[in-house]
DNA sequence: ATTATCTATAGATCTATAGATAATGC
DNA sequence: ATTATCTATAGATCTATAGATAATGC
């Protein structure tokens, strides 16, 4: 028998049953190794140490890799899309919209490193048939765009495409999250760190500001 | 026996003999299975069918997929140091060579996409013991540094840390180049449009503008 | 002769299935 | 009873090696 799918069971807060438990630890372990190594390096192997059951014991929970993949995107980009539209609930102002998603966005990545970098692998992957990669951040994206589309209809943002906004902003919140350790030794700084949030999103205010034309 | 290594032998114009041809021909065509697919994913075998030999055949030629790897991305950032470098070697103005750095970036990756797709690759990647990622990337990086510095100290920039222009420019980059297949049918724009190239560089001049206080 | 390529296959993985067994909770 | 996990292994790949053979160029 197959476990309950979380779908519902989930938002009831309820005594998580120890299935319950596992199939979170394999998801949180496989999020750490797939960010880590991609799709292809990771091993159902180590996933499974690192939760402490057997490779097998993965496939009563996910029929299959690729679904456990699947599965962790869609979290990653639901989670996303939900906390920035709670954020920006009670926002009206194009312009204070686009920053309380930026900062959102880059809150999150901060946050959720893991979830950064297995984003940025999808960005490396071109979109074939059997991957329409668009699929899962396509909720996200329309997020930026309908703001970026409001306030140019309300005159408030030069008419730019907002293609640019989304490489220039996701861009660059993708790449402060994943680069440090790249950088090596020089400066390794520490995106985590709350005075270098605090300067990189003066940066992205300051980049928002001069492509809209605000003010 | 090993075919003599193309270092000074490729750089004196002379006949390309049989092998050096087929030599370039897998390095050709592992670049493109390598962006498209990742280094686990990429398969030797579709590489040598499309160079049009064998499997081993390519361990005449490269000791090792993960050699073969390691020049290509040498190969990459070479390139991308070198084409720099000429471009900027009659400008002093610490302002213009910027613009003339991330115009040469802009243009490199617009014309060698699968380049793009592996350093992005490579950036979702932590660096580990095994893998100084940083290795390759550094002279480049190190020239965007530099040119930052220099203009700090002549006073033309604002003292901002070089990183936040790493992350910025270049990481909008690398997504200017690969996001646009991600992005679905709504609008596929293409990057190699000179249209599309010349308004994004506008925009990428303004950030760097914004970011630095240029004047 | 030397250089380039092929055939065949060893050896190492890795996912996934089958069937047995242990743990849990009514 | 049902749920959760294990052992064992089939089956599919994929890199890399060994040794044979074909093509090239002096």
């Amino acid at each position: 028998m197959r476990p309950a799918t979380h779908s519902s069971a989930d938002t009831n807060r309820r005594k998580p049953s120890k299935g319950e438990v596992t199939r979170r630890n394999i998801l949180k372990a496989a999020e750490a190794s797939f960010a880590e190594l991609g799709y292809d390096a990771a091993r159902l192997e180590t996933i499974a140490e690192e939760v402490g059951i057997k490779q097998a014991a993965i496939f009563y929970y996910f029929p299959s890799k690729r679904r456990l993949f699947d599965e962790l995107e869609r979290d990653i980009h639901d989670s996303l899309v939900s906390v920035t539209e709670t954020r920006l609930a009670d926002v009206d102002d194009p312009w204070e919209r686009l920053m309380i998603l930026v900062e959102t966005w880059l809150d999150f990545m901060v946050a959720r490193p893991t979830a950064a970098r297995i984003i940025l692998r999808n960005c490396a992957t071109p979109a074939g048939e059997d991957q329409p990669a668009e699929a899962y951040s396509a909720d996200a994206l329309q997020l930026l765009r309908g703001i970026i589309a409001d306030g140019i209809a309300a005159g408030r943002f030069a008419d730019v495409n907002a293609m640019y906004l989304v490489n220039l902003l996701s861009g660059s919140i993708l790449h402060y999250v994943c680069n440090p350790e790249q950088l090596g030794s020089e400066r390794p700084y520490r995106p985590e760190d709350p005075t270098e949030i605090a300067v990189f999103k003066t940066v992205l205010r300051k980049t928002a500001r001069a492509v809209l034309d605000v003010r």
